[in-house]
DNA sequence: TCAAACTTTCAATATTTATTGAAAGATATT
DNA sequence: AATATCTTTCAATAAATATTGAAAGTTTGA
């Protein structure tokens, strides 16, 4: 295969990936262009590559900084701002599930822990049945933040490697 | 707060939290209502309950019951189908990432591995940042693969107390 | 101060995704 | 075999989401 048709591959394989979960399809290939990227680029060669608006590479690029996986370069001499990804796969995936974890996994949790403290007749099954899987999802939350939590902190040889040790 | 507002919320927050993480929100929020409930439901009902039509109700339970997250029930003497959830999270839990890795991660783990094998000038930064990152990023949904993997075989108190353990 | 170079905004538009509901398809009952 | 009960399908429609591009905003340097 062709590096070109291989770049472009990745570039559609990542979009997809990103929208199937949850993450804007143009985000997850901006990203893609830039991690296979060796130099940084400006907006008008992403714009070029993808094919895609000024409004929309701009606004995608700020996201991505947001995410915390690319950042702005200057260069000395030129206005133009170039735009340089993050390379380190065990860094933006640490990013990623920081994000999410706070973005999404958090408030939800907050709300089940309200939600475990309804009152209620501990006859009636409508009640229990509510109670008990609030509950049981509640600890199973818990139990993937804190891991998520464990996981930000970890090195990635020792995160996986300890793993792959303890299930062997 | 009472029953009937606490699992209101919760089958919003259900909804919400599956479509941020790329799962219908309807077909989410149907399963929350079957999780919650303590009898097996008709499609009936479960049309009242969310105000949603016939077809999209018989669409997303056929889907749940793909997902393998809800299974149909006979009543002698009925003919409707009454549908019923798995109420054990671990094993909800489980089925989620077993259906996630087969139609999402497996397709790209494939990918990645052909897109590691492009030929190309060892001194060229196009290609080596390419092959470099592909490679990396195989290497870790390696990982994520064999870990989930491994949560598919687990108990819940085995997979989480050890890792906790390790990680104390 | 002006204008060139570049970035940001956002209302209009396009695209994608989800939902409806009526009709057709099953299946059991008389 | 006709009818009643229930399920499934799918073209039309609606809703949600993403994209465009022109105009406004900003910064720099002549």
């Amino acid at each position: 295969m062709e590096l070109a048709e291989a770049k472009q591959r990745f570039i559609e394989a990542w979009g997809k990936l990103g929208s199937e979960w949850g993450i804007n399809r143009t985000m997850a290939q901006v990203h893609a262009l830039l991690l296979i990227s060796p130099e940084a680029l400006t907006t008008e060669q992403v714009m070029e590559q993808l094919q895609i608006s000024r409004g929309n590479a701009n606004m995608t690029l700020r996201d991505l900084i947001n995410w915390g996986l690319i950042e702005k370069q200057h260069r000395s001499g030129e206005r133009k701002e170039y735009f340089f990804a993050e390379k380190d796969v065990w860094t933006i995936a640490r990013q990623v599930a920081k994000e999410r974890k706070r973005r999404e996994l958090e408030p939800v949790l907050k709300l089940l822990t309200q939600l475990q403290e309804v009152e209620g007749d501990a006859q009636d099954p409508e009640y229990t049945t509510f109670k008990k899987s609030v509950t049981d999802i509640n600890k199973l939350a818990g139990n993937v933040d804190s891991t998520l939590e464990t996981m930000l902190k970890a090195e990635e040889n020792w995160f996986f490697g300890s793993i792959f040790k303890l299930f062997k």
